[in-house]
DNA sequence: ATCTGCCAAATTGCATGCAATCCTGTGCTT
DNA sequence: AAGCACAGGATTGCATGCAATTTGGCAGAT
């Protein structure tokens, strides 16, 4: 019998393959760059990653490692590693002999992200007009083309998550992989912040300041470009409420989670 | 019989809790407040990391995971989990059914970590001058007196691992984890190009740069002290050979390394 | 003497098992 | 009825065991 048949149970988390064609394409790229898929714990960590940034997965969801690994079908240990990973990388919390948790990020560690973004942002964006050429043109067009798709359909989750691979993307033009690993990691926190602290009033992400940005890097105006992504980061985060008074219930709820 | 007997084979990297007093500063501060020592993968991720800093673990160099768990007294496991973090961190490559090596960064990405160096620490620095106090005024004096002591006594290992532990202090003073933790990393990666890279003349970290930082930093001139970093970086940088035609054995260790 | 094919030893990849810890709900005390 | 103690079940932390892969070397062939 098979030891996995559990992944029926299948929750929020979805492991297959994603049949869906295009649309997949910033992260598995960079899922393919960074490890080759060697092991199948990065499987797992890249579902779980997938999940939050289409705001799937919650901050302060527990992630069992039982559950987690009959939907993925691995054993623990694999589950362990790709929570043990996601851990260092701020995105999910381990409590000793508790478990693991969708990070609950703070208000100031989201002012820190959005600081750390505006520093490296810009300087991407600077590195990729200079290395743009015609193909990455076409690659960035067609993902607004692709965005503004998604956004039009009302396709909540694809445009989410789309929003972010356009940041991905640039930072992959940009030819610099540090940079892209950084922010990567960047904007999976990034959208844990946006879950915790947008404002009721919310439509974060339009296309238009993508838009603006792609149209400075293919210009050929890395200035402008990275002025722009100034703009743009900081627009996301005033559209947070990130006034330690100002949604008691937000706050609440991480005052009293368990510590 | 004690199962792990043979740690007193120990090799170069010795998982003894450091009876030296003072000097462990800065790293043990991190591993504190990143884990507080949650689980003992940590203790193992952490001295590989700080026999890297102190370039006793070179670059190439095998870590076979039986080896490593023999040392530290911990389970294949646990060793398994430490090599993973640290290959997201790129401070080691996992080679498929072959195991872990320390990492052996290229001249691109040197190129990469120092440029990303020289975006992040002016940032830090500024940050760190606006909220220095005499606390931490006292402790960059303190640094800087033990570091030159080091020098002085011809401390080697000492005095490689203080040069970088500077730069985390400062980080530290910043107040700003994102850019701790993103430091933190790119030091331990630095210290592998230097290792690599170095030029035959060396002498590449005087104490001399940190002092004038340190004094921009507590005098209070935040953009003083952000330019002498930059400069500082530059100079470790140009210290380096990394024209690709230069040192030929380096290069074909490189290219030669079993891929 | 060099090359090729194959077997044994060593090592990795992963699942499972066991002890320790934590949670839950039941019954007892006041 | 409210509070407390405790037992049973669930979950985590970690070591070990087993299959699969690689390595190194030996035998036989050319």
């Amino acid at each position: 019998m098979d030891k996995y048949a559990k992944a029926a149970k299948r929750k929020t988390l979805s492991a297959q393959p994603q049949a869906r064609e295009k649309s997949a394409t910033v992260q598995q790229d960079r899922a393919k760059q960074d490890a080759a898929q060697q092991h199948r714990a990065e499987l797992v960590r890249n579902g779980i990653v997938r999940a939050i940034l289409e705001h799937r997965l919650h901050p302060g969801t527990k992630l069992g490692e039982d559950d987690l690994g009959n939907i993925y079908g691995v054993s623990r240990t694999l589950v362990r590693l790709a929570l043990q990973t996601l851990a260092r990388e701020g995105i999910v919390i381990m409590k000793k002999n508790r478990g693991a948790f969708v990070a609950q990020p703070s208000i100031a560690q989201t002012r820190e992200v959005f600081e750390a973004r505006r520093l490296i942002e810009p300087a991407i964006a600077a590195r990729a007009t200079q290395r743009a050429t015609p193909a990455f043109a076409k690659a960035l067009n067609a993902h607004l083309i692709e965005e503004s798709a998604s956004l039009a359909g009302h396709d909540e989750q694809a445009s989410i998550r789309l929003s972010g691979d356009f940041h991905l993307l640039v930072a992959q033009m940009s030819g610099h992989s540090v940079f892209q690993t950084m922010l990567s990691e960047l904007i999976t926190r990034s959208s844990l912040s946006i879950l915790m602290y947008k404002s009721s009033r919310e439509h974060l992400c339009g296309v238009d300041h993508h838009r603006e940005i792609a149209d400075a890097i293919i210009s050929g105006n890395g200035v402008r470009a990275g002025g722009l992504m100034v703009h743009h980061l900081d627009e996301i985060e005033h559209g947070l409420e990130l006034e330690r008074s100002s949604n008691p219930s937000k706050n609440l709820e991480h005052i009293l989670a368990a510590r």
